[in-house]
DNA sequence: CCAATAAATGAAACTCTTTTTCATTTACGT
DNA sequence: ACGTAAATGAAAAAGAGTTTCATTTATTGG
């Protein structure tokens, strides 16, 4: 996709340029589920030796660029997504991890600015993570309903 | 406070009431800032003898029942703050801990939908996490500007 | 292209958090 | 008070993430 976009942010940043990092960048563009760095690891792992701790490494670096962000996943696993540049907001499958970029909320500005007059504090950042259930997982829910009430086992 | 109605809710529940739970009911009532496991299991320890197990055992309950919530710190901490009835939002100080809880975003179900019609998700619930610094912790920061400049050390 | 060099990597050991297991203790209805 | 099931705590294990350090690799410029 647009990896060559990234791989110049390493270069410009200072950074080289190294398998793992280009192995990491590439999983996670083509992936369009959150993933925990056991699955990137694992997942690298199939194409070439890398260790688990340059997974952690990379990401800390990525996510210091501002090229992936960490989610908090439903059941307490923490994972990471491709960030889309400028300011975002996830939504994030709880079926099966898929997750959606939303930008737009004007209206976020404004809330920060009430929040900060009602409460004296100075709102640094904001994150806002929106869970459920995404249109396949919402069908093979329904489903499951159905093969329940039919079900003679 | 209102650890009565806390305790009624356990024992509604056909939960019994330990000298544990009490316990964490009373720290969580009594502190204005989000703790961690650790730091419960710390000051309950320092007045009777409790597992860390326990602690974890107590805080996953609570969460269950409504009367906690878990919250996603700054550095990957993961902590709890008592947690208002009904839907609230949560600001935490990055400085020291001390939270507040918002009430009232009219706009979230407006936005909700919103979602929900532009990604064919079905939402079913979202955490709004603010992060910043706390009155006093604004003044701190302030006073360790100065304090830098006129050092002398 | 090759050599020098500093950055990055991977294995292993380690730390910190959370969960599981199971024998013992405790709360609570009778 | 007693009996019983629920809850607890100690210990061990599992998991997630970090630190250390010797080895490998990317880059630069000769
Ligand atoms: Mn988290
Ligand atoms: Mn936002
Ligand atoms: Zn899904
Ligand atoms: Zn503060």
């Amino acid at each position: 996709m647009q990896i060559d976009q990234f791989t110049n942010q390493l270069r410009q940043n200072g950074y080289r340029l190294t398998k793992p990092r280009q192995a990491v960048l590439q999983i996670m563009i083509e992936s369009e589920r959150a993933l925990t760095p056991a699955e990137i690891y694992q997942e690298g792992s199939e194409h070439f030796r890398v260790g688990l701790v340059t997974i952690y490494r990379t990401l800390a670096l990525l996510e210091q660029l501002g090229i992936v962000r960490q989610v908090h996943l439903h059941d307490g696993e923490h994972a990471y997504v491709l960030a889309t540049p400028g300011h975002y907001h996830t939504l994030i499958c709880n079926g099966c991890g898929r997750f959606v970029e939303i930008a737009g909320l004007a209206e976020m500005p404004h809330l920060i600015a009430e929040v900060e007059a009602r409460t004296g504090f100075k709102v640094a950042e904001h994150r806002l993570e929106l869970y459920g259930l995404c249109p396949s997982c919402q069908q093979q829910a329904i489903q499951r309903q159905h093969g329940a009430s039919h079900d003679t086992t």
